[in-house]
DNA sequence: GTGAAAGCGCTAACAG
DNA sequence: CTGTTAGCGCTTTCAC
């Protein structure tokens, strides 16, 4: 009486086929004949059959998912990630499964173990926590295929680096070769160990250009959004005051241009700004401020493709690690320095 | 010699007791003497056991898991409300599954297909296609449980609307009540029937205040957000210009203070500004933007009862519909009319 | 190329 | 309270 579930038996016994000739039809599998092929096609149509994903998974030991764990789903960067790596395995016939890791080295352990019991067919990973020893140690026991995001983590398994350093001396340069001296650098505090390459490539290119370390303009964001706002003003009313920002983080950008317009500095012609992120308003704000992109596209071509390598190919094969690099999108707010601050360095 | 997997029989050996046993001491049941239960217990932490998932999907027929379309997830209040219920549902023992929809019919029923193929034991929705019949139908010949979010839709499943008519109406009083009547409403294109109803209210609580209806002040963003800069832009140096906003979206917010701080008008001296919708920088804008926010919690809350109680109760019984009531964040970007208008109009 | 049969690891029904 | 048994729906040998 119960309308039992259409299973693979009533599709077979519906094609006038056996249970194991079915299930080869409709996997693909070499050795079947085209008529059987068909005849099968015909009763799933019929039938409205969908096959049970617990049994296959199950019998094949394959569960055609993949779990994701970012360290926060609203960082937009990370939501564009998934979204894009969603539709790109769901094309290769597999599902993303996303779990947020919140930097708390427990809830990222209990995700990964999750991950385990679900039997996920590999994973990918932005471990908040790169130091915590028990992570750590449940990645490099485990045999399953994953491919780690941004983070220096001493790992056994694959990995997608940014490459930070480069890109951050490429914009730094940009605003020297602008005349620029002054130039402040603000980031926000969330990602540690991607900021720390970014504080030094920094650095490097200005000690590089004969400046010594500009300690007093390199600004971390620890508190607030609100304080940088506070801060920004008092750098451009304090005494000489930057002629340009490098700036991190969606949230420290808008402080710094509500600040700039606050104070009545217009962009690009008393400070020049380049993000280093690219959010959407970025393009569209008037002036369009210039940005480090790090091709999304990019990242999700290099992680799946690894992932996917790892998963059909050789397990054994020794740790990969592929990097990717930023495009800078010259934008109108970088321009030159003004000239009373040129004359009064040279 | 392949360490083959620990699955329960070995529990149960190690134990000393049958698979029977074994199985219940781990679910909990009732008639499980404490001894046994110690004895598994003990036996699973020697053996590292963890249960499979897929053989309890395909046992029990409950696969634990809640599918959740989203029509972006790339959308802040979608990402908070993901990352939310995620937690909610994982302390009740559920995992959630993530897709996106993209307004894409075609995508929204693949994924609804998913959801069925998978086993979902429920779902949380949001269609971007209200009026797709083939969705409609999916629905309601479904039997799985599924709360829609704030859609307009007809269905035979649990609904839970944001509360957006009131909401409306009390911000244009508020604006009314401070002596603006030159009240601009922008709302972006892209849900469109909550907006048709904001819209609505907007105008309603005009005319109820003896203001024909503004057409020329309701402006829907239907290109990119470059053209809300100009359009606000327009409006602020056209003859008779509004002296509030009403703005919905986080992009055009964004253009919406661009384009103010370009033309110099100051907030709230020149133009009073109320937000739909509560994105972070507003709280910590100089000056902060007065905001209507939705109550993350609230939704949450409700979405996640509606959705267990459905599960574990009665699912014949009728339709539920749940209303979620927004909050008014009264901030420093609201003033009163500038004198010159208001003497001008009365 | 196809059919028959053997489980994947677990829970639920039943007998004790 | 516990052990035994029968599958859940499928894939995958293994013969033929």
């Amino acid at each position: 009486m119960s309308k039992k579930r259409v299973d693979l038996r009533d599709v077979a016994a519906l094609a006038g086929v056996s249970l194991g000739s079915a299930s080869r039809a409709i996997n693909g599998v070499e050795n079947v004949s085209s008529e059987t092929r068909e005849r099968v096609q015909r009763a799933i149509d019929i039938l409205g059959y969908r096959p049970s994903h617990a049994a296959r998974v199950l019998r094949s030991r394959l569960s055609k998912t993949i779990g994701c764990m970012l360290s926060e789903a609203t960082n937009p960067l990370y939501a564009r990630l998934f979204q894009a790596m969603e539709a790109r395995l769901r094309a290769e016939g597999y599902v993303l499964l996303l779990a947020t890791g919140l930097n708390d080295a427990d809830r990222e352990l209990e995700n990964l173990r999750l991950f385990a019991e679900r039997g996920m067919d590999g994973m990918i990973l932005t471990p908040g926590n790169e130091r915590d020893r028990r992570i750590l140690d449940f990645l490099d026991s485990s045999e399953m295929p994953a491919v780690i995001l941004d983070r220096d983590i001493e790992t056994k398994k694959d990995v997608v680096m940014f490459n930070h350093a480069p890109a951050v001396k490429r914009i730094t340069r940009e605003l020297l070769d602008l005349g620029h001296r002054r130039i402040a650098l603000l980031v926000s505090h969330v990602d540690v160990r991607p900021n720390r390459r970014r504080i030094e490539a920094f650095k490097t290119a200005m000690r590089e250009h004969g400046i010594a370390s500009p300690n007093d303009l390199v600004r971390l964001q620890t508190t607030s959004t609100a304080s940088t706002f506070d801060e920004v003003v008092g750098l451009l009313k304090g005494q000489d005051p930057p002629t340009a920002f490098i700036v991190q983080g969606t949230n420290t950008l808008l402080s710094v241009l509500n600040a700039t317009a606050a104070v009545g500095a217009r962009i690009p012609d008393d400070v020049s700004i380049i993000s280093i992120g690219d959010p959407d308003f970025a393009r569209t704000h008037v002036p369009p401020i210039a940005a480090l992109k790090v091709k999304t596209e990019d990242i999700v071509e290099r992680t799946v493709d690894l992932l996917l390598t790892r998963i059909k190919g050789d397990r054994s094969a020794r740790p990969q690690r592929a990097l990717v690099q930023f495009d800078f999108e010259r934008r109108a707010s970088c321009g030159p320095v003004p000239q009373s601050h040129a004359r009064g360095i040279q």
